[in-house]
RNA sequence: UCCUCCUUAGCUCAGUUGGUUAGAGCACAUGACUGUUAAUCAUGGGGUCCUAGGUUCAAGCCCUAGAGGGGGAGCCA
């Protein structure tokens, strides 16, 4: 099996990369010649008219009269296609016939002005290979709108739609911005291990990671597993957060971010929630609660702002598309501004920063506690804050992004630096208009004493975690750090309504295909 | 996990109070058309009405259970 796999992925043309160039060996009856193909969005720059050109991409509509057919080809590289001339006194109408949409070719010919008035340019086929054939029977995706929920079913084949294309490359430019914003600032990119033995943040349900024999494990004494018999020789789980080893090693070179994938085994069956995501953890000593804030929101506006400046096309055609979807809304659930509007608008206005102890004396006070229009009604200081409050907040009352601070520690998790008053925490929550908490965060707690005595009351384990008291007793300074949860950003940008949508092959309870 | 809505052609959906042979657009096939822009026009093929059971002279439509999906909630990023 192996072995077959090995022969044909070597069975292709060989490329060798060599100082004077690329050089061809064992040359099939498909010449492929990487080299020399020139992508969609290269070709839209409309500055290579009377060159020869060859494209290779999938067919997404062809249209034809007895003299001329128009193939419109996307290779991924745009959200635009570029339009294909066939005559069939060159092109075989063998050829053509297989030309159906879908379908892969590679097209060889001249790029010559266009007649038409969709196109500056076009290019005229001399020659066209079909690479990959689409039987127009069977292929899913026809050139017209398709149901998110129907293409989340073929997620193998939904890449190649306007929609997730346009989808992946802003993801792409998210990431590629993340990291360029951290290491133009000096941040270092920190690898926290995928498995873990601690789940003290207690952040959620953990995936397990064994190798025993799930049916006949073996036990101890008591009756209980023995993990000693496992591989780690103790129970270890999928990570649930690299916060606690990025704090380890912001401790050493002060600043640091982690990138990536989070496991919760939680049964979440929301638009908001993933089995499987990526997660931005920054982690900065010498940052008390207020630099972290102000990193958080210069971080964000500054992802935004590189979608906005180099994703334009893609924005655009997700703009449009929402406004479509906009006007099949009621007129009172319709959003004011449109998605490019309300990216701009986060970009250039200051976040609301309010405390827990604000939100709740605006929330309790609101028209809408007193008409009841809550589930759940604000009473009193202490409680947590339900997604209908912090939707209020964030899209009724500021309507703009809101940084909710210093929350009662009762509701927090151990590690958050206790304030003086003894009742609330340095942590801050970033909700965003229509996905909620984007960012979790806080200073950390540095003072030995204070993080050992919470612990305690909170039954977290000390022994086990030696390691993480070892920086509190060897060295400890002021830091603080937050969790941003990398697909509720893609979602927040592309303007989509489901999570699913944002990454390419999504896991949640009951769904791990592809 | 809870609440709620939905499931009819490959896709998106209509289907009246239960009543003869279940429809449309797109897709597909064939043909027409001198440059199209999700081309257009004509003709044609295509159905386990989610599954199982029930009520009825008669069920796509009513009832029960199950499966799948959407939206909302909780948990969180």
């Amino acid at each position: 099996m192996i072995k077959s796999l090995f022969n044909r992925f070597f069975a292709f043309p060989l490329i060798i990369h060599h100082p004077l160039g690329l050089f061809k060996q064992n040359q099939s009856s498909i010449s492929m010649a990487f080299n020399t193909r020139i992508k969609v969005k290269k070709l839209l720059e409309n500055d290579l008219i009377g060159q020869d050109a060859t494209l290779m991409g999938w067919v997404r509509t062809k249209r034809s009269n007895k003299n001329v057919t128009f193939i419109a080809v996307n290779d991924g590289s745009s959200i635009h296609n570029y339009q294909v001339v066939a005559d069939p006194a060159y092109i075989s109408e063998e050829i053509l016939k297989k030309v159906t949409t879908g379908a892969c070719l590679k097209i060889t010919g001249k790029i010559v002005a266009s007649q038409g008035a969709g196109q500056q340019a076009e290019l005229a086929a001399s020659t066209i290979e079909i690479l990959g054939e689409a039987d127009s029977e069977t292929y899913p995706l026809q050139p017209k709108k398709h149901s998110l929920e129907f293409l989340r079913e073929i997620a193998h084949l939904r890449i190649r739609t306007n929609t997730f294309g346009a989808v992946f490359r802003i993801r792409h430019a998210l990431a590629f911005a993340v990291h360029k914003y951290f290491n133009d600032k000096g941040f270092f990119y920190i690898h926290t291990p995928i498995i873990t033995s601690s789940d003290a943040e207690g952040a959620g349900e953990t995936f397990k990671v064994t190798i025993l024999d799930l049916k006949n494990p073996p036990l101890t004494d008591e009756g209980k597993i023995n993990f000693k018999e496992d591989f780690f020789e103790k129970e270890t789980n999928l990570t649930v957060s690299g916060q606690l080893e990025g704090e380890l090693a912001a401790m050493g070179l002060a600043e640091i971010y982690t990138f990536g994938p989070t496991f919760r085994a939680e049964n979440s069956n929301t638009a908001r929630h993933l089995a499987e995501f990526w997660m931005i953890e920054p982690e900065m000593a010498f940052y008390d609660a207020q630099d972290n804030q102000d990193l958080a929101e210069d971080f964000l506006k500054y992802v935004i702002s590189y979608a906005l400046e180099n994703c334009k096309d893609d924005l655009e055609f997700l703009d449009k598309r929402a406004a479509e979807e906009e006007t099949s809304k009621k007129a009172d659930q319709r959003s004011e501004m449109g998605l490019i509007d309300r990216l701009r608008f986060v970009v250039e206005n200051e976040f609301q920063r309010i405390t827990y102890t604000e939100a709740i004396d605006i929330l309790k006070n609101s028209n809408h506690n007193k008409k009841k229009k809550f589930q759940y009604l604000i009473e009193s200081w202490g409680v947590d804050l339900q997604s209908e409050h912090e939707r209020y907040l964030v899209e009724k009352h500021f309507n703009k992004p809101v940084i909710l601070t210093d929350y009662p520690k009762d509701i927090k998790a151990f590690y958050m630096r206790q304030n003086d008053d003894g009742k609330t925490v340095a942590a801050m929550d970033i909700l965003f208009p229509g996905i909620g908490e984007i960012v979790g965060g806080s200073q950390r707690e540095e003072r030995l004493e204070y993080l050992t005595k919470r612990m305690e009351e909170m039954h977290i384990p000390t022994e086990e975690m030696w390691w993480y008291l070892d920086t509190r007793r060897f060295g400890s300074t002021p830091h603080a750090g937050f969790g941003l949860g990398f697909e509720r950003l893609v979602l927040f940008v592309t303007g989509m309504g489901n999570i699913r949508d944002v990454i390419a092959f999504p896991r949640t309870p009951g769904h791990a295909e592809f």
